[in-house]
DNA sequence: TATTGTTATACTCTATAACTATA
DNA sequence: TATAGTTATAGAGTATAACAATA
């Protein structure tokens, strides 16, 4: 829509329609986005403590409870207190966490492949590459965040 | 982080830098994002509706008066009624308005060639190519909507 | 009766500040 | 005193519904 397409305004219809892609996959697993994100990082790295898991997703520290409680309600996360500082709570996937994980990570690697079924084979690749070293470039700063918004 | 980096990691990466680097050039004009937004959106295509105005933005049309309102009253865009139909009120860049969307979109595609600037000429020509043809490729229902966002 | 623009209300999400328990 | 986790309060942003003017 814009006479010189903006870098906001692609990255922004692009990044709502994978958003639109991947909730219904989410809530098939009663996941939302955080929750996904949390499960994420939790899979990528080793038990870290809720302040560690904080840092890691970009989820405010008090925000992030809400999510861990319906995690565990679940049966996705374990949350034990650390031993060697009892202020401390480890979370960690359960079984069944690594499986919903797997299984959403599944749907949306499909998902993403019909995105970007537009694209010949080298460009997709330049493509996919190209943002992963345009992630890499930017400040350690900002974190994760996908969002659940509703545009109006 | 992500083990295989996600294209929703990616993309919310990507944009919110963007969106970073956008909001202090805007803010030097006085404008917030939905601003800048109404403003494009007028610039591409001829005086719209408010209602019509609202469709091409995304912006519900509650919220876009708050908008205009303060656009208005920085002498950015006209508001007159329509002649047509007198229910209508159409919404039109003043000279202003186009000097400070012009000025904009100047820092902003400066801003946009710093960010790109870790890529080849050649992989950069592919990427923004990619973008363009994977948003046309969307649905219609999505519309623009860059936000303010703030992560914890 | 339907529609444009507007205002008002309720609701959700977010930011900030307290509180507790450990250290 | 400082920190991890938690809870509570206030504020911003959003959706929804109602309203006045015009068709």
């Amino acid at each position: 829509m814009p006479e010189r397409p903006e870098l906001g305004f692609l990255l922004n219809r692009l990044l709502h329609a994978v958003i639109d892609g991947e909730l219904p996959i989410l809530q098939r697993h009663g996941l939302n986005m955080w929750d996904y994100v949390v499960l994420t990082a939790l899979g990528d790295g080793a038990a870290p403590t809720q302040a560690e898991l904080s840092a890691a997703t970009g989820r405010d520290k008090t925000r992030l409870i809400g999510n861990l409680d319906r995690l565990a309600e679940a049966g996705l996360i374990r949350r034990e207190p650390d031993p060697q500082d009892r202020r401390n709570r480890i979370v960690a996937l359960t079984g069944k966490g690594s499986t919903v994980l797997r299984k959403c990570r599944r749907d949306i690697a499909q998902l993403e492949g019909e995105l970007l079924s537009g694209l010949t084979a080298s460009d997709r690749r330049v493509f996919e590459r190209s943002l992963v070293r345009l992630e890499a470039s930017l400040p350690e700063s900002r974190r994760s965040l996908p969002t659940s918004r509703r545009s109006g």
